[in-house]
DNA sequence: ACGATGTTCATTTTT
DNA sequence: TGAACATCGT
C-alpha cells in the first residue's frame, strides 16, 4: 500500500505503524513523534477494515486523546467517533456505571478527589480516635493509595498487620472505604480497583471487552500502574493484538504508584513482544538533544539509547542567576520580552517550567509586573476553589442526599446555627444505626430520633431549616434544567449573600459564572442526567486538559505537567539543589528517587525546540524565611560546549565560534560560574563554614582579588548574605 | 454559635 | 508565607 502518510514516516515509525499483530512494545523517545505514529496506526487499521468500535487507544490525559481524535478527523478524514479514547480512568468510570451494579456499585456513583478523600479519612481518624498528628491524613491516605494502585482491597492489606501502625492504617483504610460506600463515592484509585474486580470477577463482562477490541494501545506505558496494567491484560487476552508506547527515560510518575517494572513484565507475559526503538527526534537542536542525553546518561537504573537529530546545531543553552525568586523571574520575563521583540517568537511559543507549584508566585507577579498574558495550569484547580466546591458539594447532595462528606462540608456553609456541637450530634447518632447524617437529620426533624439528639431547641430550628432547604432543593430538580437549579441554590442557601461580604467576592462570583458557562453545556439533558455527568466530567479533567496552545500567552506549567508538551522556547527555573532534585528525593537517601529527579529535569530539557534557558538563584524563600541556594547538580552534568552563563548576545552563535571559556571569564556578577567551575582554593562554593559572630553559612561564591578571596557567604540564621575577605574572616570548615 | 485574633506548622509532583 | 487549627470574648 503507497499510502503517503506512512511513506513519510521513518523506517521505525513504519514498523510501528505496519506491526498491527500481536503485542508490540514501541520506546519512543522525546520527541519521535510519538502521537503521529499512534495515530497513523490507527488510521493504517481503519483503512484495512478496521472497525474504529473495535479499537481502544488509552492515553495519560484527555487532552492526548482528544488529540488523536482530532488528527483522525482532520488529517486522515476519518470518522472517529465510535473510537475509545480516553484515560484509564475515565474508560473505567464508563465501564462502572454501565456494568458495576453487578458487584454492587451504583451506577450513579461519585467520584471523590483529593480534598473529599482528605476529609474521608480525617472523620475516619476522628471515629477511630486515633490523633491526626501522629496518623497524618496525607500519609494515611497515600498509603492507602498505594495498596489499592497494587488491587490491595482493606481485607488483604489487614492480612499483614506487622506491626501497630499497619495495623492501625488497616483500620483506617476499612472505615475510609465504609465512608466512601455509604457515601456512594469512589475515589480515583477504585475507579481502577473497582473496574480489575468486575472484570476478574465476571468473565462474561471481560470477554464483552476481550471480545470487542481487536486492537488495543497504551500510551506512556512507563507510567502505568499494577492496576491499569492488569486490567489491560484482561480485556487483551484473546488476540493479544497491544500496542504500548513509552519512555522508561520519562518515568515521573512513580510517586503515583507507577511501575516502570510493567515494561519488564510485559515482555515476560508476551513472550513474542516485537520491540520496536524511536530513536530520530524531530524537535530539538543538536545542542539541546545534546546536553538532555548526558544529563540522562547519568542514571545507572537505564538501558542506553542513542538519541539522534537531523536539526540544526542551534544556540547554546543559556544558564543565568538572579539574586532570589524576584529577579529570578524578572530576568526570565527580560528574556521573554527581547525575544519577542525580535518578532521571530510569539508568547504562544513560550513556556516557563518549574518543579514545584509555589514557584508560579513569582513568576505570575512578574507577568504582572511586565503586562505579559500567562496561563498558568494547575496550581488552586479551578474546581478545588473554595466557592466552587461548596456548590459542588450541594449538587452532589441533591444527586445523593447520602453523601456524607459533601453534606458536611455544606451544613453550615454558609453559617445557619448548626455548630460543632450540632455536628457532633448528628455524627452520633448516624454511627449507632450506621446511617447516612442526612437520614439521621430526617429522623430528627421527625422526631423519630432515637436516642433523642442531646441539641437545644435553637439548634433543632436550624437542622429542620436545613432539611427543608435540602429536601426543598431535590424536589426542585425534578422539575427545573441544571443552570435554574444552579441559581435556586445559589439563592435558597445563602450562598450568594454570603459571597457579598467575601473579601474576595468579585473574583468568586467570575469563578461560578465560570462554573455555570461549563455546566451549561450539559443542559440538553435531564437534569438528573446533566448531573451526573457533570459532576462525572469535573472529577476526571487534568489541568492540562485545558491547556490551549494557540493562546497569545506566556505558559506557566510544572515539569511534570509539561509532559508530551513541546514549545520552541523553554525556560527551566530553579535549577538548585533541594529543588530539582527536590528535598524530598535527597533526603531519602533513596537513589531511585534522584534518578526519577533526573528523568524529570530530562524530560523538562526535552520540550524545547529552538533554545533552552536554565536559571537558578543566589538565594530562596522558603517557608517563609530565606535560605541559599546551592546549583543543581544537573547543571553540572551540562556539557561545556553547550552552554553560556549570561545570554547570547547573538542569538544563533554556534558553539565552534564563541569559546565558552572567554564568557565565563567575561561576565563577571555571577556566582554561579564558580559554583560550576570547580576551583581548587582552601574554600570553594558549597563548603559549610563557621564564623566566630555570624555562626554557620554556606560558600556561595569566591572571587580573586589581588592575593585575597573575596568569599560571598550565605549565614543560616540571622547573619544574611555577607561579603568577606578569606584572610579576614577567621572561618573554620565544618 | 461565631467571628476575631493568635499560634503553629508544613510545603512535590496529580489522574 | 500563608493555611489550618486553637483560643477567647461577645
Amino acid at each position: 500500500m503507497n499510502n503517503p502518510l506512512i511513506t513519510s514516516l521513518n523506517s521505525e515509525q513504519q514498523l510501528a505503524v505496519e506491526t498491527t499483530e500481536g503485542p508490540v512494545l514501541v520506546i519512543a523517545g522525546p520527541g519521535s513523534g510519538k502521537t503521529r505514529v499512534i495515530t497513523t496506526r490507527v488510521s493504517h487499521l481503519i483503512n484495512n477494515g478496521v472497525n474504529p468500535f473495535n479499537i481502544g487507544v488509552l492515553t495519560f490525559t484527555n487532552k492526548a486523546a482528544k488529540e488523536i481524535k482530532e488528527r483522525l478527523e482532520n488529517e486522515f478524514h476519518l470518522d472517529s467517533h465510535n473510537l475509545t479514547t480516553g484515560t484509564f480512568h475515565s474508560f473505567c468510570s464508563k465501564v462502572l456505571r454501565q456494568h458495576g451494579s453487578i458487584i454492587g456499585i451504583p451506577n450513579n456513583f461519585v467520584i471523590f478527589d483529593d480534598g473529599d478523600q482528605i476529609d474521608a479519612i480525617k472523620r475516619s481518624l476522628l471515629e477511630l480516635e486515633l490523633d491526626p498528628k501522629q496518623f497524618s491524613p496525607r500519609v494515611m491516605l497515600s498509603i492507602i493509595s498505594n495498596a489499592k494502585s497494587e488491587l490491595k482491597n482493606y481485607e488483604t492489606f489487614q492480612l499483614n498487620k506487622s506491626n501497630y501502625f499497619d495495623e492501625k492504617v488497616g483500620q483506617v483504610y476499612e472505615r475510609y472505604s465504609e465512608i466512601l460506600q455509604n457515601s456512594s463515592a469512589l475515589d480515583f484509585d477504585d475507579l481502577l480497583m473497582n473496574t480489575h474486580k468486575l472484570f476478574d470477577s465476571q468473565p462474561q463482562i471481560s470477554e464483552k471487552y476481550d471480545n470487542r477490541f481487536d486492537y488495543f494501545m497504551v500510551d506512556e506505558f512507563q507510567d502505568t500502574n499494577i492496576a491499569q496494567y492488569q486490567i489491560t491484560k484482561l480485556i487483551c487476552n484473546k488476540k493479544q493484538n497491544l500496542c504500548v508506547v513509552g519512555d522508561p527515560d520519562q518515568s515521573i510518575y512513580s510517586w503515583r504508584n507507577a511501575d516502570i517494572r510493567n515494561i519488564l513484565s510485559f515482555q515476560k507475559d508476551y513472550p513474542k513482544t516485537k520491540i520496536i526503538s524511536l530513536e530520530q527526534n524531530y524537535r530539538s537542536t543538536k545542542t539541546i538533544l545534546n546536553a538532555a542525553q548526558k544529563v540522562i546518561e547519568k542514571n545507572d537504573q537505564r538501558v542506553d539509547k542513542k538519541l539522534w537529530t537531523s536539526n540544526d546545531q542551534g544556540s547554546m543553552i543559556s544558564v543565568l542567576e538572579g539574586y532570589d525568586q524576584d529577579e529570578e523571574a524578572q530576568i526570565t520575563l527580560s528574556e521573554i520580552k527581547t525575544l519577542i521583540q525580535s518578532k521571530k517568537y510569539d508568547l504562544s511559543d513560550i513556556a516557563i517550567m518549574y518543579r514545584v507549584n509555589a514557584q508560579s508566585r513569582a513568576l505570575e507577579m512578574a507577568c504582572q509586573r511586565n503586562s505579559i498574558p500567562y496561563q498558568l495550569i494547575g496550581g488552586i484547580k479551578f474546581y478545588h476553589r473554595k466557592e466552587i466546591k461548596d456548590l459542588i458539594a450541594y449538587l452532589r447532595i441533591i444527586l445523593n442526599p447520602n453523601d456524607d462528606i459533601s453534606l458536611a462540608r455544606v451544613i453550615n456553609t454558609p453559617t445557619r446555627g448548626i455548630g460543632k456541637k450540632s455536628i457532633d450530634e448528628i455524627n452520633r447518632i448516624s454511627s449507632i444505626h450506621n446511617q447516612s447524617f442526612y437520614q439521621t437529620i430526617i429522623n430528627i426533624c421527625n422526631e423519630s430520633s432515637s436516642p433523642q439528639p442531646q441539641i437545644g431547641t435553637r439548634g433543632l430550628t436550624s437542622i429542620k431549616n436545613f432539611y427543608k432547604i435540602i429536601d426543598n432543593l431535590i424536589k426542585m430538580s425534578q422539575k427545573i434544567n441544571l443552570l435554574n437549579l444552579i441559581d435556586e441554590i445559589l439563592d435558597v442557601t445563602g450562598y450568594e449573600k454570603f459571597l457579598l461580604n467575601d473579601e474576595q467576592m468579585e473574583e468568586r462570583f467570575e469563578n461560578i459564572d465560570e462554573f455555570k458557562t461549563s455546566a451549561s453545556t450539559y443542559m440538553e439533558l435531564s437534569t438528573t442526567e446533566a448531573l451526573n455527568e457533570f459532576l462525572e466530567s469535573i472529577s476526571l479533567v487534568a489541568d492540562i486538559d485545558n491547556f490551549d496552545a494557540e493562546e497569545h500567552a506566556l505558559t506557566l506549567i510544572t515539569l511534570h505537567q509539561s509532559k508530551g508538551l513541546e514549545f520552541p522556547i523553554v525556560f527551566m527555573v530553579g535549577m538548585e539543589e533541594n529543588l530539582l532534585p527536590h528535598r524530598r528525593a535527597i533526603e531519602s537517601g533513596e537513589p531511585h528517587e534522584l534518578e526519577e529527579e533526573r528523568r524529570l529535569c530530562y524530560v523538562g530539557m526535552t520540550r524545547a525546540k529552538d533554545k533552552l534557558f536554565m536559571l537558578k538563584c543566589f538565594r530562596r524563600a522558603f517557608q517563609g524565611s530565606y535560605e541559599p541556594s546551592l546549583p543543581s547538580r544537573f547543571l553540572s552534568d551540562l556539557p561545556k560546549e553547550n552552554i553560556i552563563f549570561g545570554t547570547s548576545s547573538k542569538f544563533n552563535s554556534t558553539p565552534e565560534i564563541k569559546p565558552v571559556r572567554k564568557r565565563i571569564i567575561n561576565a563577571d556578577n555571577q556566582s554561579i560560574h564558580n559554583n560550576l567551575i570547580s576551583s581548587n582554593d582552601i574554600f570553594s562554593p558549597g563548603d559549610k563554614v563557621i564564623h566566630k559572630t555570624f555562626g554557620e553559612g554556606i560558600i556561595t561564591s569566591s572571587k580573586q582579588v589581588s592575593n585575597d578571596y573575596e568569599l560571598t557567604i550565605a549565614f543560616k540564621n540571622s547573619g544574611g548574605i555577607k561579603k568577606l575577605l578569606a584572610s579576614l574572616a577567621n572561618l573554620s570548615k565544618v
